[in-house]
DNA sequence: TAGTGGTCTAGACCACGCC
DNA sequence: GCGTGGTCTAGACCACTAT
């Protein structure tokens, strides 16, 4: 597959990426640098897709494109780059280190959430949301993990603790029967002492320093959708993530 | 300002960008209906400029795009979104909060780093790095972050600990004079205890509870060019940063 | 001076969502 | 159907970098 096929209804700048990608990794190391001019030539396409491809390269960090210099791909190092922790993640990753992750759902509810979550969530003065909690443990451990979620929802949305335990996720069921995606959010990490709440979820005193992650997600539309705090033991859990700022220090 | 000026020098796309900002800005609320087709009509421009003005405004996460629908303002709330903590944000952070912090850098060498960071850097053998430590205490009060930094970079490069006081940050001097960038960094915190380094940083007791950041940063070509390790005391600072996946719990 | 990516024009056809 | 954004063509001129 190094040819464009202009029939398979797959956009050229697509095939374009796809091609490119291949190179890159096969060249491996000393990779090649790529004019606009030369791709124009090798698949003889017009200068659109050439750009949409490159750009899309670049925005993915496959890439870095300097004027009057060229294109050039970026040096990445073997190892995967985990993306910040899912719950979902947070189990296979669990799993990959030869544990056995056990996870529970309780408190399932519609109600009206704590005044202060009310309001991150813009909610109207009558409105109620789907909240529930979740736990998890390593099997037949302690707790490393507990988390509460307040979901914005139509009245109709009341998974079952069990529909909530085999999806992983309220959001995909959020997503799957209502066409409601959650596509940003913010997280404002810090380090505290655990809640009455957050001591009965992990099993620790109340007080115990516990990493907080406190969740506010989106919809395309930039209204607030979900709200969510976890609390997770010192050592046990690792958060990733990455970001594209200038470094400061 | 909301016509083009085609003699400006300014790309026409970023004068629509500008524009169009204003524009929702302004609407304040039940944002205004976009579709490329109006848009052409009002600033009689081709397709290319206004498509790049939207697609960048989406990247932005200041409109987003729905095939067949149109183009939509993203709601957002009133309250400015700090962006994550940087180490001169943090002190302004703290001021802003009418605290008085103190930044010390100490420690200043070029040396080989522990073997760890060598191998996260991706060092040659012989090669040295910058190092140096900085801690942010309050006026007249114990410290509340300290960080060690390795910093890849030509041997010339040699800061004084005035020279990065005053800059508030290394990266810009290796910038200014040196012209490498970081253009990406991976992040990883957990909870953790502080090691005897960190310890007498924070002036607590060795293996207190601190929030550890590690931060590995990179230049364009994907290189890692800097290690950060970073420490704080509980409650003191709140780590914020956004993401764009799709959420999961 | 030659070559690069950045910007723009003026068209075209298409897939998709809504009515 | 009709209007939307998505994709593509075939040109053009420019600013910037390296030589």
């Amino acid at each position: 597959m190094a040819k464009i096929d202009r029939t398979s209804g797959v956009p050229i700048y697509r095939q374009i990426k796809q091609i490119l990608v291949a190179d890159i990794e096969a060249s491996d190391g000393a990779g090649p640098v790529m004019t606009e001019e030369e791709l124009l030539r090798r698949f003889r396409v017009s200068r659109a897709p050439i750009r949409q491809a490159l750009r899309e390269l670049s925005d993915e960090g496959v890439v870095y494109r300097e004027r009057a210099k060229g294109t050039f791909p970026v040096r990445r190092s073997q190892v995967k780059r985990p993306s910040a922790l899912k719950f979902g993640g947070l189990i296979s990753y669990l799993q990959d280190r030869g544990l056995h992750p056990v996870t529970e759902v309780a408190e399932l509810d519609r109600s009206r959430p704590p005044a202060s979550v009310a309001a991150s969530l813009e909610l109207a003065p009558d409105e109620d949301v789907f909240t529930f909690s979740r736990q998890i443990a390593l099997e037949g451990g302690a707790p490393v993990f507990w988390a509460r979620l307040f979901i914005r929802s139509p009245e109709e949305f009341r998974p079952t603790a069990e529909e909530l335990k085999q999806s992983g996720s309220a959001f995909s069921l959020l997503a799957r029967d209502h066409g409601i995606n959650i596509t940003r959010s913010e997280h404002v990490v810090w380090l505290t002492g655990a809640t009455p709440e957050e001591s009965r979820g992990l099993q620790v005193p109340e007080g115990s320093p516990v990493l907080v992650v406190e969740t506010l997600g989106f919809t395309k539309d930039g209204r607030p959708g979900t709200w969510r705090r976890s609390a997770q033991l010192p050592d046990e859990l690792k958060l990733v993530f990455e970001s594209n700022d200038p470094l400061w220090g």
